[in-house]
DNA sequence: CCCCAATTGATATATTGTATCCATCCGTCG
DNA sequence: CGACGGATGGATACAATATATCAATTGGGG
């Protein structure tokens, strides 16, 4: 959970310096993201922008908005779930390398986690033999839930 | 690279085992995959059952056809690519539960990697910490390829 | 041989993402 | 001030990936 303030000021803070605007269309994804403290499609962003009825925020200018945005380091994008969530460090200027997501393959709940730098130590070694010399900065991990791994015991064995 | 004929037959013995028809379709996304010897998607795969003009394979069906090999751990899923590839422990009854893939954000290429033991309990560790009780069994690291960064090097700094 | 379940065919549609071209906004500079 | 020009947004079309549904077919067991 990051702070919607602080979030809001220190992304405009960086537009501002990256020569970017910080325009009300950006403010809009931005706030929403922060707000629902989740991962959410580029589709459902679109959706909650509209949801105030201020505005019609077409899905074109989320998913611009959002390339925008992670190249700024404002947010990620989960590929395994093809959502998008806030960077929890975006306040922080350290820690930006290393971001780990699990992602529940039932319900697409996700959860960060941090992992051992022994652990990302390993990763990367492993990725430089295999000639990937700039391994992501972002891993995800897809997995499954407490309460999936629960439900799943019960049914579908097929 | 895995032996078309090994994997085959692996793979019709382990249909009949579990009471699943090896049919023609099967084999042909089957093969397929295997002489790729890449990761393919839904649709290329289905482009390549159709080059050899014998029949027309829907994608539908390739759908279908993947969904079973999965459940049948005959295939993984690369969901940040998504692509499909052959499972390369198919022939081997051990070692299922450890898939590591490098995908190059770029051009997608696809290497797969051993990781260390310990970074893999690392990972399950953390996951179970997070409350992912089953941690999937694949492991996909979005990262750059060697001649990707060269490339990216010269050009793109934006 | 017939029935039943597994498999496939066929069609429609949802979801995610990209391409393109034009309009508009806004700071800068003459 | 007012025109220029780059950044931004609107609108439309479309591509790529994936799912839903229902009918047809196939193939083995009774």
């Amino acid at each position: 959970m990051v702070d919607y303030n602080t979030v809001m000021s220190v992304a405009e803070q960086k537009c501002v310096q990256g020569g970017i605007r910080f325009t009300k269309r950006r403010k809009q994804v931005l706030s929403v993201l922060i707000e629902a403290d989740a991962a959410l499609s580029a589709y459902e962003i679109a959706e909650r922008c509209n949801a105030g009825s201020d505005s019609k925020m077409p899905a074109m200018s989320v998913y611009r908005i959002l390339d925008l945005f992670q190249e700024q380091n404002f947010i990620h994008k989960l590929e395994i779930a093809n959502k998008y969530v806030c960077c929890s460090h975006i306040s922080c200027s350290h820690e930006h390398n290393k971001s780990q997501f699990l992602i529940c393959g039932s319900c697409r709940h996700v959860e960060e986690i941090s992992l051992s730098e022994d652990a990302v130590e390993a990763l990367q070694t492993a990725a430089s033999a295999a000639g990937f010399s700039a391994i992501s900065p972002q891993l995800e991990i897809k997995g499954r839930c407490a309460q999936c791994e629960q439900s799943e015991g019960q049914a579908a064995t097929s």
